[in-house]
Order: C-alpha cells, then sequence, then structure tokens
DNA sequence: ATGGTTGACTTTCAA
C-alpha cells in the first residue's frame, strides 16, 4: 500500500498540478492539506471519475484536508479531537483495508506565526491535543501512518539555512520539543529512518519568495510518523522533489511511503 | 535593502 501526503496550497489553483502527479504517482492513498475549500466546492467529480474515493474537511478561504484513496474509507473522524470549539479543519482520519487494515491520520500542524502570541499559543495546544490523540492510536497496537504538514523542522539539518529560521515558530526549541513529545513515545520518523546520516534535507518545502527553489534553501516540514505496526510494514519513502519544478506548483512537495499492508 | 510570492477573497490575511 503506498500512502502519500502533499500540501496543495489551494485545490482549485492546483486541480491540474494534482492531477498530473497522481497519474504518475501509483499511490493508494493521499492526504491532502490546504485544500482552501469548501466541502461543496471541492472538485469531487473530478477525481470521483479518475477512480477516487473522497472524504474531505473544509472550511472556507483557509485551511482544510482531505483524504483520496482507492480503496474504500471507513469509520471517518473530522477534526482533531479534543477541543469542540476549535473552528479550523486541519484534521482527518480514516482505515483504509488491502492486505489488512491500515489506520491514515491526515493533518495540516498550525503554523504558529508570528511568535509571541495567540497564533503560536494555539500551535503549542493543538500539538498537545495531537500527543494526546497520537497515544489514543499507539495504544490501538494496529499499523497507523500519521501524516501531513507538521509544520516543524525537526532538526538543524533539515533545512537548507537553519540560521535563518531560529526565530521562527516551525524551529523554536519549544515546537521541535513538542514533536519530540509525541515522536519519541514510539512513532518512527518514516523519511529519517529510511536515510537516517543524511546531512542535508530532503526537503519538503521551499518558499514562494525569494527564489528559494532556484537556490534549494528549502526545509523538512512535511512527515510521515509510523506506529510500530506500520514501521515493522515499512518497504520504501520517497519525496517526490520534481513535483516544485512543474507547472503552477505548490510550495510543497509530495512524500510518500510503501508498507507491504 | 525591512524587501519578496502565491492563493482565496475582498481589500487584506495567511503562509
Amino acid at each position: 500500500m503506498k500512502i502519500a501526503s502533499f500540501n496543495i496550497n489551494g485545490i482549485k489553483a492546483r486541480i491540474n498540478a494534482l492531477t498530473d502527479w497522481l497519474a504518475g504517482a501509483d499511490a493508494d492513498v493521499v492526504v491532502l492539506q490546504e485544500i482552501k475549500s469548501v466541502d461543496e466546492t471541492f472538485p469531487r467529480a473530478h477525481f470521483e471519475d479518475l477512480g477516487w474515493n473522497i472524504e474531505t474537511h473544509g472550511q472556507k478561504g483557509f485551511n482544510g484536508v482531505a483524504i483520496l484513496s482507492k480503496l474504500p474509507l471507513e469509520d471517518v473522524i473530522r477534526g482533531l479531537p479534543g477541543d469542540d470549539g476549535d473552528e479550523q479543519s486541519r484534521y482527518i482520519e480514516a482505515t483504509v483495508t488491502g492486505v489488512q487494515a491500515v489506520r491514515i491520520a491526515g493533518l495540516y500542524l498550525p503554523n504558529g506565526n508570528p511568535v509571541p502570541g495567540p497564533k503560536y499559543d494555539y500551535k503549542l495546544a493543538w500539538m498537545e491535543r495531537l500527543r494526546l490523540r497520537a497515544q489514543e492510536l499507539l495504544a490501538a497496537e494496529m499499523p497507523v501512518v500519521m501524516l501531513g504538514d507538521f509544520n516543524i523542522i525537526p532538526e538543524a539539518r533539515d533545512a537548507a539555512s537553519p540560521e535563518k529560521w531560529r526565530e521562527d515558530a516551525l524551529f523554536l526549541p519549544q515546537s521541535r520539543a513538542a514533536l519530540r513529545r509525541i515522536v519519541w513515545r514510539g512513532w518512527t520518523d518514516a523519511i529519517r529512518a529510511r536515510d537516517p546520516w543524511s546531512t542535508r534535507g530532503p526537503f519538503t518545502f521551499w518558499d514562494f519568495q525569494g527564489g528559494a527553489w532556484n537556490k534549494d534553501d528549502g526545509i523538512r516540514i512535511d512527515h510521515m510518523l509510523l506506529s510500530p505496526q506500520a514501521a515493522d510494514l515499512l518497504e520504501e519513502t520517497g519525496v517526490d522533489r520534481e513535483a516544485r519544478a512543474g507547472e503552477k506548483p505548490s510550495d510543497h512537495v509530495p512524500v510518500w511511503v510503501r508498507l507491504a499492508a
């Protein structure tokens, strides 16, 4: 089972880029972030005609996540548990069954800038709720893939220019510690696990500003965390870097993992 | 040098 994540930065603006990438990716499941669309205006029929089952959790203008799957999507949860007052659409879960059942958690973690301020407070509070949900998922002792745009640069080697991010919500020690607090309980960072001694990247995001792509001034913020039962099934991971050089690209590129599931 | 780019959606905000 090949499972991918792609922050598309607007489904309407990216429908061609996404369709082209899907045609060559051979993915079974794709989680999307920043659809920037309400559920009603997501181009559902376009993707259904290509054979995808679709579950969305959108909102007007910003954020929004979705799952595309060639296999049926079951037991869907919309929204990160733990705060019924949270209006932002950043989390969706579903179960996909191939050889065996895999729980998929697609997430768009808050950016958190500027720091300090209410947006950073929201980021840290959201991460605490994610920690609690991650613990519940580990307790299920089943294959789980928790993936998406985490908006966290885990280590200095995950940025081309770490000094530029020193004061940023994506790289502050407190942000990175909050991610480690989740991961260390038993999750495997799939991209890092397949290339543990990499000294640079691989990057998954290059800002639209300042010619970041042309300078390869990237960061690694799109992650795939595997539960132990999923890590046991890990076959291959990848970062589809070439997507950043395409026509009207997103600022993120797809990341993917293949499991024997 | 206090810049630069993109998307959604209105006139600015979020990233």
